[in-house]
DNA sequence: GTCTATACCCTGATAGAC
DNA sequence: GTCTATCAGGGTATAGAC
């Protein structure tokens, strides 16, 4: 909790920064004075502006576990829970910020239309550590699953429902988008659920007799 | 097919300028010299670079119905297969691009921060011509999915499926993330089909006699 | 490591002749 | 309506004393 040193004031400063107005919208300058730091010193520590980026798409990387997913989770023990416990964590979000709040991975991700190798690199790394945490919910899951979903893939599309609701919620400065992609997000969840096998029809049941015809 | 005016001119090298880099990294001199116009003339046109956005966008919503929608369905009959035809032509755009591609609606979504108004009145617009496309086909679609389904929340949570899957094909580089998405879609839209009354039960049987128990 | 000053470029927008 | 010239401001990055 010690005063932070001059390299990551800058860090904080820009991550600030680049999630509220964009990276191309941020000037060092404003980087500069938002954590009060001199140019040289700057310059002293990172070659350019990108590399400021980079150190923040790290430190984003870094946190995801401590500062997004575990308190996401805390006290929610269902894996399948923790998955929209963590999607109610950016609902959250959003609210208390007038539906202004963007990812700001994804919101890297499109805005940066040519970004360099480097910069790629870390936004995917961000989206795989995301969705590695939902993965471990599915995993988790166990049979109450399908055996034969994917559970990758479907780790990696409910992140593509919450970017894709996060999307629509601050376009429309509505929540009511969010929620739907949630909604529908939980509807299929459901249906999986209901045609993996029964625990209790495993367990309590005998394998049914075929064709026996009467009661 | 005539040359096309300096106002329109404007507007399509705008259009594709701001698809390709971003609206805040296009300058207005990009703009005049891709459309070979000088300054004064954009002036004329238009009082400063977000009118020309707007104008941009405007086009963009009148035009998805002819040069988005019905070439994504031509030859496609069933409305069901409409949705994934509209979803394949976006892979097709990944595809040819090396998923570079984005959506530009979205991409401009994510990217202004603290858009007018105006700006975001017509990026809603445009999410809710393409929402409207896709909730005609669930309607459809008609008992073909379940009575009760919100068609409505299902058609803009195909959007969600569109902007996300593309938000990480990109990112990745790669376009299984974006086929994963719409595989999951496909396995959602089977599961409400599957539970939906078959029509084949509904019309070539006679509705079933009240408690017969015998045949 | 930190500071100030500044080079140099590109931005959106304007002025005014034609 | 179109053109050229230009303004005022902000952008990134650098130089060099301390």
């Amino acid at each position: 909790m010690a005063a932070p040193d001059t390299r990551t004031r800058l860090i904080l400063a820009a991550m600030k920064l680049f999630w509220e107005k964009g990276y191309g919208s941020t000037s060092v300058a404003d980087v500069l004075q938002s954590a009060r730091v001199n140019s040289g010193s700057l310059y002293h520590f990172f070659p350019g502006k990108q590399d400021l980026l980079l150190a923040v798409l790290d430190l984003y990387r870094d946190g995801i576990r401590r500062m997004l997913i575990e308190p996401a989770w805390r006290g929610v023990e269902d894996p399948l829970e923790r998955v929209f416990a963590l999607l109610a964590r950016y609902r959250q979000s959003l609210a208390d910020t007038e539906c202004t709040y963007g990812c700001p991975i994804g919101s890297l991700a499109l805005e940066l239309h040519e970004p360099d190798l480097a910069v790629r690199e870390r936004l995917a790394a961000n989206f795989a550590a995301w969705t590695d945490a939902v993965h471990e919910c599915l995993i988790a899951a166990g049979e109450r699953l399908p055996r034969e979903l994917d559970r990758r893939e479907l780790a990696a599309f409910v992140l593509t429902g919450m970017e894709g609701g996060v999307m629509q919620a601050r376009t429309y400065r509505d929540l009511s988008t969010f929620d739907g992609a949630v909604r529908q997000l939980r509807a299929y969840f459901d249906r999986l659920q209901r045609e993996a096998i029964p625990p209790r029809a495993l367990r309590a049941r005998p394998p049914a007799p075929r064709r026996k015809e009467r009661r």
